[in-house]
DNA sequence: AGACTGAGTTCGAAATCCGAACTCAGTAGT
DNA sequence: ACTACTGAGTTCGGATTTCGAACTCAGTCT
């Protein structure tokens, strides 16, 4: 199908799971606390069958689980799982980006960090070296070796 | 259309632009040096008239610039912008989430700080704190000004 | 009984995706 | 001068996804 090499395979997988206009926005939604069909539906403005099925596929992907939350008419909700939580700093990154290239009139929110309010930043942690850096930084991002 | 705040705005245009099962792919294949139509087919797989429309709507996006090359037989090839290039960091928060949860036999590959090859790890980096911290500390993901 | 809720499913129409074949300008080989 | 080849697309018809709106089904509330 393509010549990519091995380390090609896990991204491209990824994103066939998650590469689409929901899903991101799905697991936004599940930080952001929602768990309930109609909620998600509502919130994103989704069309059911297609939520249904995306919710179908991110479940089988191990990113949220179904749990019944009540017994007299079973009721189900969509909770993000270990694996789902993991994909906040994609998703951070996203919205970083978002704030700063996208054409859009930028929002009033922004990210910040928790206990003292500043605007966050983000970056790569080398525990051996107890450093930061930037993407410059980072080697193996492609397949060849290259860089 | 939907319920979010002016903060879903940006992240939502995005994704619209950027959230398929090509465009990150495409942003990567441009990161690993590939410039070329053709280049860009092989390497991944994707239909040419799809090649087409993406490259377009991410060159009106500014991720990418169509830049002549040649004169003779008039030949362009798509570079990434500045922009393009920041979507790195979410690009490689995406390959770390894969390596550590896809299903997909793992990658020989792996991402790691280039000065001493250190497996990388991603944070955040508040500039006031001096510190690293992780998703959990972070406020502002959502709209509602909640947690 | 009648209306409502939550989590879906069913429907047909509209938009996207695909591979394969074609175009078009120029270049290289014989 | 004829043929083959290259790179960057476009055109085609068919298959797949997406959509909104309406429907289902179990149970609850008034």
């Amino acid at each position: 199908m393509n010549q990519q090499g091995q380390s090609g395979a896990a991204i491209e997988e990824t994103l066939r799971v998650v590469g689409d206009r929901w899903s991101i926005l799905l697991v936004r939604a599940g930080l952001r606390g929602i768990r309930r069909f109609d909620d998600f539906c509502d919130d994103l403005g989704i069309a059911r069958p297609v939520l249904t099925e995306r919710l179908r596929r991110l479940v089988n992907f191990g990113i949220f689980e179904r749990v019944k939350y009540q017994d007299k008419p079973v009721r189900y909700e969509y909770r993000l799982t270990e694996a789902g939580l993991a994909l906040s700093p994609a998703l951070v990154a996203l919205v970083r980006w978002s704030e700063e290239y996208s054409q859009e009139v930028s929002s009033e929110t922004t990210l910040v960090h928790a206990p003292c309010g500043t605007e966050l930043e983000q970056a790569f942690w080398c525990r051996s070296c107890q450093t930061t850096f930037g993407p410059h930084a980072v080697r193996g991002v492609g397949v060849n070796g290259e860089s």
